[in-house]
DNA sequence: CGTCGTGTTGAGGCTATTCAAAGTATGTGG
DNA sequence: CCACATACTTTGAATAGCCTCAACACGACG
């Protein structure tokens, strides 16, 4: 059946089982991480890539005057820290939310996957994009909207995400954060956090128990929330299959001679 | 010598000179196109991907409420909407801030060109990866910071994208957004966009002129704004050259058969 | 039983917003 | 060359959203 990790490698480009097999291969089953526990310290100096294999985390940064700023939500099938590959990210952390069982895998084995398997490397360049999406969406609700908007978008976007990979049950998904930390997500502080929640509890769009967000109505609130969930999924099927174009058209050997010089 | 877009390419990924040139081959230049024009209007809707050859651009969104927020600026050299080959961006468009000169290409020449030079793949994906650290900047600004020092670091992130493509001349760099459009990228109303200038012009941190900043002391504006360049260069050395993985080692060959099955 | 982390509520203050008006370029047509 | 329009900048005043400080309630856990 393959991890959380390669099954949603292979909605972003089709996979041989083979090169999906390998991806799961190069992974290697960390010990699990408590909850607020630390994924990774600082990701300027990891030498491995880190994959969430159940359980939510989010990765972080910490401003000068002691502020904290989440920059993303991690959950199950999320690789945390590619982009650690090739830019750096001084003074960044991943950190467990909730328990986590966690994998990782090595730089070189990473590229050297992605060097052997075309498909690959196209479903993480799509992962890039994909997150790109979501960070541009927490753009827009931080400069131009107020704080009960931003929450739902927020709810919105980790409720699709959730559901994605089977978490939403009777409408309610794990929610491990406690206001502080939501608050730290949107740029809002504890206390404006908690009377932004109730305010949307007294509305009767979300409700918050034990661990978990029940959402009774998700279209009222992404109507609320200004949300299209469009942005989370591929523009459509994916290009590849197994290593060999799709887009093989008349005339691609002419081009493919010119190509090469 | 290439078009500036090449360049910027190569410095991502060591590319053969005929893959740089076939870069620019799959270029089309565009009419130019003069300040406040649209470059791309729909990017759910367009086939072609777009890149600056000279000026100022930015994409942008508009929320329901009237508001506009970008979400990124491009300069010389960059590609603007390499994203939307795979994923929905509806309601985003791409405008010209100063005269541009824009070159395109079509989705199916630059996925051709992917698939057969895995060098330009990784120098698109590393791409993705840079613009992601820029935006992950943006948040931090928006939700953790105050005007001033948003303003700040904006101008200092603009100030080392200008000076990488030798744009800064005399301390001063092109600069050619109104207050208003300033305002829309920080989130900020344009009547406190203002006063928020004239206060930084006021700590003689930055003037402007005609179309352009100066900025008499880039490190004293860099300890004011919390700015460290360090997120807009690569990590290391390109890892490939030309095609061949620079991390040839013993029992990649192994690998291989294991990898075949 | 006390402590700690978290959620909740109130009060006052600061930052940024909105509305409004006037000043400054820049361009356009007479 | 002037009258006018348009876009942008600048300033003032009132208001709203969010923050800080502070206090208290509650459950978990030692």
């Amino acid at each position: 059946m393959g991890s959380p990790f390669s099954r949603k490698m292979q909605t972003l480009c089709a996979l041989s089982t083979c090169a999906a097999a390998q991806l799961d291969r190069a992974l290697r089953l960390l010990p699990p991480v408590r909850a607020g526990g630390s994924i990774v310290d600082d990701m300027d100096m990891s030498e491995f890539i880190h994959v969430i294999l159940s359980g939510l985390a989010y990765r972080c940064r910490m401003t000068r005057a002691g502020g904290r700023q989440i920059l993303a939500f991690h959950l199950a099938g999320d690789a945390c820290d590619i982009d650690s590959l090739f830019v750096r990210a001084a003074g960044q952390q991943i950190i467990a939310a909730s328990n986590c069982e966690v994998a990782m895998c090595s730089r070189g084995a990473l590229l050297r996957l992605v060097d052997e398997h075309p498909p690959i490397a196209q479903a993480f360049w799509t992962l890039g994009l994909l997150e790109q999406a979501i960070r541009q969406e927490w753009l827009c609700g931080m400069g131009r909207m107020d704080a009960l908007q931003r929450t739902g978008r927020l709810l919105c976007e980790l409720h699709a995400r959730a559901d994605a990979v089977g978490l939403v049950v009777e409408r309610a998904f794990p929610f491990p954060l406690s206001q502080m930390l939501f608050g730290d997500a949107l740029g809002l502080s504890p206390v404006h956090m908690n009377r932004t929640l109730s305010a949307l509890r007294k509305m009767g769009m979300a409700s918050f128990h034990d661990g978990s967000v029940h959402v009774p109505d998700i279209e009222r609130l992404r109507r609320f929330a200004e949300f299209d969930p469009a942005y989370l999924v591929l523009k459509q099927v994916p290009l590849r299959d197994g290593g060999r174009a799709q887009f093989a058209t008349a005339g691609s050997g002419a081009l493919r001679r010119r190509m090469l010089n």
